[in-house]
RNA sequence: GGGCAGGUUCCAGAGCGGCCAAAUGGGGCGGACUGUAAAUCCGCUGUCUUUCGACUUCACAGGUUCGAAUCCUGUCCUGCCCA
């Protein structure tokens, strides 16, 4: 019956990674049938994509290699309403300036992603909701658009009622977000021909809004599909670390801190993880996870995983150091290897980790550790510094600070003018002498 | 526009004239254990101070009182019901 597929089985591939919750009737037979323009929205809310981003990035990227064409739209005019879906709060407005900011630094970060070649037929390609938007009349809006759509229907999503039936209430504005969005959809198929769009399952009411006004509007057929939401085994979100979100800017977060943060996770996340952060075929995966299995203490999988993950996002030579510097910080010795290192290697080493100056009157002065870590900014304040310290939390040098009048001096400089203090066992912190 | 209920420390949520820096739970941060895990247990969680204590905080602005998160007045904000 099959001579050959154009297209590789998308939907098949998504499955079994669990990567398809909803999905519309008619989109496997619509992929199987062309090549199909499919888009993902990303919200401009900071000036980086984190790893909360990555799953719709995965979904373009596999959409590009299955043959089909990936729009990723950057939502400039969303952006300015915001999404209320699931949300029990009304979201912060960003101001124009900020958005645009944004909105070029997203761009970019994209574009290392996806093939935006465009000699070839399913060139990746960027679009922009502000760019239609902005000259659509607020009047013309609602007669052309509005028109088509019932409150009855809006407010029967379950992505609104949390906000209808929460103490907070949900503004006009936010209200509106699903038309905007379901707008966008409607656009796109009349001006790219854009037939799918796929997204977290929080989206499926945006996503439906807009197949319905394709369908309404244009008398249109549009498909869609939503990826579940990534959450951890324990239910907390996924994403963050103690010290916030993980960005995929390495400005923003080390490759280091990006490693760790894959190697850190549950051993149940990881078998759901490596399926939808990696492009391992199933077999590889298979095998894997019955390895783990055996000896979770080793944790296989979390290692491969954020090999995997760190090299797609950073690169190979990243993910090479991010292990040297794992190593050096979580080896046996840690402090006489450090100690061996020379200053230019401990710098890079400590390049993922935060880094604190303080002036050498500071140290002249030999101020007791308290006053020495709350003047450099190690803790926000000295109560902090004296509780953290007395409750056996804060190491020098590798060796534990065990009174809270102990000066720091001098002496207290390895390799230069440094100091490696330790704020837990896994947080090094950096104080540099200038 | 009218009626009612509310706005408390990161969050939820007690407190309703002194015993309140404010219960409890969650979260966060540390410690023990461990696989740089999970679960569990322990400590900390407004600022300054070694302790005593001092200071700033309970939507905002005034007022009553020896004394207010707690009472009164006004303002702003939110929810619910009616129009």
């Amino acid at each position: 019956m099959q001579k050959f597929f154009l297209f590789m089985d998308l939907i098949k591939e998504l499955r079994w990674r669990g990567m398809v919750q909803d999905i519309k009737p008619g989109t496997e037979e619509q992929l199987q049938k062309e090549m199909t323009t499919a888009y993902v929205g990303f919200d401009p809310t900071a000036d980086s994509l984190h790893v909360g981003n990555l799953v719709p990035i995965m979904l373009l990227v596999h959409l590009q290699k299955a043959g089909h064409k990936p729009l990723a739209l950057v939502g400039g005019a969303t952006g300015m309403v915001g999404d209320p879906s699931f949300k029990a709060e009304e979201r912060k407005m960003l101001d124009e300036a900020t958005l645009l900011h944004n909105q070029r630094c997203i761009h970019a970060q994209l574009e290392r992603f996806l093939d935006f070649d465009t000699a070839k037929p399913n060139a990746a390609e960027m679009v922009n909701n502000y760019d239609w938007f902005k000259n659509i009349s607020f009047l013309s809006f609602i007669r052309d658009v509005g028109k088509h759509i019932t409150v009855n229907y809006m407010m029967a999503k379950d992505s609104v009622k949390k906000r209808l039936e929460g103490d907070n209430g949900m503004s006009f504005t936010e209200f509106s977000y699903q038309m905007i969005q379901g707008y966008d959809f409607y656009h796109l198929y009349n001006a790219k021909n854009c037939k799918m769009q796929m997204g977290g399952s929080d989206q499926w009411g945006n996503i439906v809004t807009g197949t319905e006004l394709v369908r309404r509007i244009g008398g249109g057929e549009a498909y869609a599909f939503t990826c579940p939401l990534i959450k951890k085994a324990d239910g907390t979100k996924f994403g963050k670390s103690e010290k916030g979100n993980i960005w995929l800017d390495p400005q923003k977060t080390s490759p280091y801190e990006f490693y760790q943060f894959w190697l850190n996770a549950g051993d149940e996340d990881a078998e759901s993880y490596i399926k939808i952060f990696t492009f391992l075929d199933e077999a590889t995966i298979t095998a894997l996870v019955t390895e783990h299995r055996q000896d979770p203490g080793k944790r296989v999988l979390q290692r491969r995983l954020a090999k995997e993950v760190t090299s797609f996002i950073h690169g190979e030579q990243e993910y090479e150091f991010a292990i040297t510097t794992t190593q050096i910080l979580f080896g046996n010795a840690s402090v006489e290897v450090l100690k061996s290192l020379s200053e230019e290697q401990l710098l890079k080493v400590m390049a993922g980790v935060p880094q604190f100056e303080v002036p050498a009157a500071d140290l002249a002065a030999g101020k007791d550790v308290v006053t020495f870590l709350a003047d450099a900014g190690v803790f926000s304040s000295k109560g902090e510094a004296r509780k953290t310290i007395q409750n056996g939390g804060v190491s020098m040098n590798g060796s534990k600070v065990t009174a809270i009048d102990q000066p720091v001096n001098q002496d207290a400089l390895i390799i230069g003018k440094n100091i490696l203090f330790q704020k837990g066992k896994k947080n090094y912190i950096l104080v540099k002498v200038v």
